[in-house]
DNA sequence: GTGGTCTAGACCACC
DNA sequence: GTGGTCTAGACCACG
C-alpha cells in the first residue's frame, strides 16, 4: 500500500501516516495479520525521518490497530474489537461535521444517505 | 449564548470557540443576522487573551459563518449557501470516522442510523 | 520535587521520570493541580534532551496523571479516578512479585503486612 | 509444564520464559530438583531461537532459581533461601504498583487484602 | 535484521 | 513563553 504525505497539510506527518493506515485497514487494502513495511523502509520510501514513522507506529499500536513484534516488525492486528463504538474524539468531530452539514442545507435523511454513499467495504483482492 | 472552554482539551481554544459558534448556528441558538459580542467582551467574559477570540472570529469569517463591519462588530451571516456540500477538511474527517466505525463493526446501515440519531435540528426560540 | 536519573539503569530515562512523578503524586509531594516544571527546564535541570522529557510528559498525559495546557505548561491532574483498579501491566507485575515472595519464604500474612508497611500516605506539607 | 509465549507482548520472550518458570516454582508445578528441558528442546517446542531460551536460563541461574551442570542440564534449585526478602528490582516495582493503587483510591487495608487474595500457594501434585 | 531510545538542534502553533 | 513536531544520526536490546 502506498502512503502519500501532503507536506503542506497542517496535519502532522505521523498522523497522516496513521490516518492512511486506518483507512487501508477499513477498505481492505491492508488485511488483518498483514505485514507492514519496517520503520526504516517506510521512512526511506516516503522520504522522512524514521522517528516520525516510529511515532506513527507507536500511535497505531497504542490505539490497537497494529502489533509490533521484535522478530517480524509491525503487523496489522488479527482481530478487532467489534464493539460498535467510536472514540470520544471521533464523536466530537462527527457532531461538528453534522452541524456544518445542517447549516449547508442537508436534511437528516440527505446527510444520512450521503454518509451511506461514502461508507463502503471496498475489498481490494 | 454561553461559550465554554475546556482548558485541558487538545483542541486549541480559538477552535473551541469556532466550533461552539458553528454548533450554535446549527441548533438555532444563534440566529442569522444575530449580533456577536465584541472580541474584547467575549475575551473578558471567558477570561482569555483577546488575540485568541480575534483568531476565532477571523476563522469564522473566512469560513463564511459570520460577517464583520467596522461599525457593528461581528454578526451571524444572514443567509447560508444551501449547496449541500462539506468543506474538504470535514470530508476528510468524515472519511476517517467512517473508517473507524467500519473497523469497529458498524455496518453501513447501522452507522447511517447512528448518524441520523445525532442529527437533529434543535431550534431554541 | 527533585527528579533523579540513574544513568546505568536499564529502565529508560523517560520511564524513570514517569515513575518518579507517579511516586510524587502518590506520596503527596506533588499536589493535584500543581505546576510541573516546563519540558525545557526539567531537561536542563536533569541534563538530558528535552525530547526525552517530552516523551515522559506525553506518557503521563496519556495515562491520565497530568494535563498539559498551552498557556500554563503541565499540571498534575485535579482529580483521579478512584476506581480501585490496577492496570493489567501492574497486575502482571504484582503476580510476579508475589511469586518471588512466595519462593523466598513469605507467608500470605507476612507478605500482606510487608506490603502494608510500604503503603503509606506520606503527606509532605 | 507448558511455556506459553505471547508474541504481541512488550515483555521480551526470554523474560516471559523466566517469568513463567518462576511462577511455576512458586505454585508448585515445578518442584525443587526437577529437571528442566534442554535449551534446544524447549526452543524447538516453543518454536523460537535457542539463543533466547539460553538467555532465559542464564537469567534464572543468575537469580538463583536454577542450577546447571554439564552432565544433567538445568534443574530447579533444591533449596531456596527463605530469607523473606525481595530483589531490589521487585521492590522498586512493588513501590510503583503501590503508588498506582494509592492514586486509584485503594486504602492501605484494601490493597493489602487485594494482595492477599492473589497470594495463594497452589500446589499441583 | 527489527523496533525502541536518546541526542542536539530546529521550527511551528498557540497564547 | 509554552508544548508539539520533525530531522539526521546514533546506540541498544532483542532475536
Amino acid at each position: 500500500m502506498v502512503i502519500c504525505i501532503d507536506e503542506v497539510s497542517e496535519i502532522p506527518i505521523y498522523k497522516q501516516i496513521r490516518n492512511q493506515i486506518v483507512l487501508g485497514i477499513s477498505d481492505g487494502r491492508l488485511q488483518p495479520g498483514e505485514q507492514l513495511p519496517t520503520v526504516r523502509a517506510l521512512a526511506e520510501e516516503i522520504g522522512i525521518n524514521s522517528m516520525t514513522v516510529n511515532k506513527a507506529y507507536a500511535l497505531l499500536k497504542q490505539e490497537g490497530y497494529i502489533v509490533t513484534d521484535r522478530r517480524n516488525g509491525a503487523r496489522i492486528r488479527n482481530e478487532f474489537d467489534q464493539g460498535k463504538y467510536l472514540s470520544q474524539a471521533s464523536l466530537d468531530n462527527l457532531q461538528q461535521i453534522i452541524s456544518e452539514a445542517n447549516i449547508r442545507g442537508f436534511s437528516k435523511e440527505e446527510f444520512s444517505n450521503y454518509v451511506k454513499s461514502i461508507f463502503r467495504r471496498q475489498i481490494y483482492v
